[in-house]
RNA sequence: GCCGUCGUAGCUCAGCCGGAAGAGCAGCGGUCUUUUAAACCGCAGGGUGAAGGUUCGAUUCCUUCCGACGGCACCA
């Protein structure tokens, strides 16, 4: 769709052709700093009170945020990467012409460089006393008003730009003028690089393995399918990286970590996004037990490393990862929230009537072990806000994790919750190729009345896992539930830099 | 895919039981000692997400469609 510029727009432009006019280059190829606005702001306090000291200049750029018209004196902040700064401008410092300039065809969201000398104004705030000023590059397009104003570090807001749509739709001008949006991405970077920190602490080594797979594998999900035109090959997003981290470790290589990107071809919703960022990790002699207490370390030196506390504020909730972590099992998790014991009824349809005897939804269709996940999904995972770790989960829906010993109905696999989401999948990971075989073979039985969810056989894997698999622990957890929880966002969107959403006509 | 709520000016919103589309900020023109949500005076700006329908008359009621949000379904 063609541009058409609004009333606006075309103000804009006009003065565009006026700066061209005059000999100014809207949008110069040359610039020069000297000081990013905190730099400045430190330099001057470093010497403000010491007569002796000669004045500072410096030569900032940003984007004009705002502007306070006096006549002969423009007061003006600007932003930069790393803050505000104003501008105290005087025509006679400048001269009438560009004095005249500045006022007459300068607009917020303007990118300018300004030269002077630091000072700090009668009403206290530290500026620059401009002697110069140059355009860097034109906004022909408003920014969406956002009006503010810091109050003993609070950000008062006067007026925003919070239609969600256009948020994210136009992440651009979102960040642009919402702040506290550049901070959420900002935190969700560190905890990124905190936990490669940590990885690599612990002697993992990062790789990075296919997002386009010929069998996809690893998780229960629909994939995105795409197709390779030169080798006529039907190829599929990965769903996980679960299948080839661990053929690493018949490779020989003990400990590996992948962060990444998985996609999921189903529904979106507050915690869902079609492709989100994964963290698996597998460590050689490791089993579910050492992951536990790896994790639940590693939660909370990110937690010390990126918000500096293990206590924090999510939606109504405190949450505090300092405490050990509660560890029960799934059985004990369903007796105490739903009042059921399915290990009284350890096939699907006897199960499937004692839920529906106590008023919990049931589907027909479902085998036994799913039906525990429904139990649990409805009535015990909403209810885990603290940090809680939930082990031994039913085998039937877990067929790369390796089974409890003495146990015939459950397998070494936990999960972890806080705020009552799901944050992260661990097993002590199957690798015993004929069992494996067989569980790849039972799981294509119990999905084969639903063709969308058949999952294929990797006799690849297989094969690899023939060649001898070190006993192992594995994990996963999504990064941007964890950056939900680090930055107090309540939908998977807002730490999401461009969410996915439905084409639109601009 | 289903159910519900919502969509009015660049931004944020108001608009009652259908009766001539409003405000603040932003913009434009002025005034103006170091102001800070600057202030003050004046001006301009939309035809209400789209397409239909009912009506003398629709932003208000109805239908369909588009999009967003919430919930459900889906999500080893």
């Amino acid at each position: 769709m063609a541009w058409e510029p609004n009333r606006l727009e075309q103000q804009r432009l006009d003065k565009l052709d006026r700066l061209i006019e005059a000999g100014i280059d809207p949008f110069p190829t040359t610039v020069e700093r000297t000081h990013t606005t905190a730099e400045a702001i430190a330099a001057f306090a470093a010497v403000e009170g010491n007569d002796d000291a000669d004045p500072i200049n410096v030569t900032v750029c940003g984007r004009l945020v705002s502007s306070r018209d006096m006549g002969k004196t423009v007061f003006a902040h600007i932003e930069d990467g790393f803050g505000r700064i104003q501008l105290f401008v005087r025509r006679a410092d400048i001269g009438e012409e560009s004095h005249l300039i500045l006022r007459k065809l300068i607009d917020l969201g303007d990118f300018i460089q300004a030269t002077g000398s630091l000072m700090r104004t009668r009403t206290g705030e530290i500026s620059i006393h401009v002697s110069a000023w140059k355009l860097l590059a034109k906004a022909v397009t408003p920014l969406p008003q956002a009006k503010e104003q810091e109050i003993d570090g609070e950000i008062v807001r006067y007026s925003a730009f919070a239609d969600i749509e256009e948020r994210y739709r136009q992440r651009y001008a979102d960040l642009a003028v919402n702040r506290d949006v550049r901070d959420v991405f900002i935190t969700r970077a560190k905890l990124l690089q905190s936990l490669r920190r940590y990885f690599d602490a612990h002697g993992f080594l990062e790789v990075e393995t296919p997002v386009l797979q010929p069998i996809y594998g690893g998780a229960a999900a629909r994939p995105f399918t795409t197709y390779h035109n030169q080798l006529k090959q039907d190829l599929y997003l990965r769903i996980s990286f679960e299948l080839y981290l661990k053929r690493l470790l018949v490779g020989g290589i003990e400990r590996v970590y992948e962060i990444g990107r998985d996609f999921r071809n189903e529904g979106v919703s507050f915690k869902h996004n079609p492709e989100f960022t994964q963290l698996e990790f597998y460590a050689a002699y490791w089993n579910y037990e050492d992951v536990m207490n790896f994790v639940e370390n590693m939660i909370r030196t990110t937690a010390r490393d990126v918000l500096g506390t293990m206590k924090f504020t999510y939606g109504d909730n405190t949450i505090d990862i300092g405490q050990p972590w509660p560890r029960i099992t799934m059985r004990d998790a369903i007796k105490q929230f739903a009042e059921i014991d399915y290990m009284e009824h350890t096939d699907a349809d006897s199960l499937r009537a004692a839920l529906r005897a106590e008023g919990i939804d049931a589907p027909d269709k479902a085998a036994w072990g799913q039906l525990v996940d429904a139990v649990f999904s409805s009535h015990v995972e909403p209810r885990l806000i603290q940090p809680t770790i939930v082990y031994d989960y039913p085998r039937d829906i877990s067929p790369l994790a390796k089974r409890k010993p003495g146990d015939g109905f459950h397998v070494e696999r936990f999960e972890y919750f806080i705020a009552g989401m799901e944050m992260g999948n661990s097993f002590t990971e199957l690798n015993d190729p004929i069992d494996q075989q067989a569980r790849f073979e039972l799981m294509q039985e119990l999905y084969a009345s639903d063709a969308d969810e058949a999952h294929p056989i990797d006799d690849d894997y297989l094969r690899a896992m023939r060649y001898g698999m070190p006993p192992n622990g594995g994990f996963g957890t999504g990064i941007d539930r964890l950056a939900m929880l680090f930055t107090n966002q309540q939908s998977i969107r807002d730490v999401l830099l461009f969410p996915h959403l439905r084409d639109r006509d601009m």
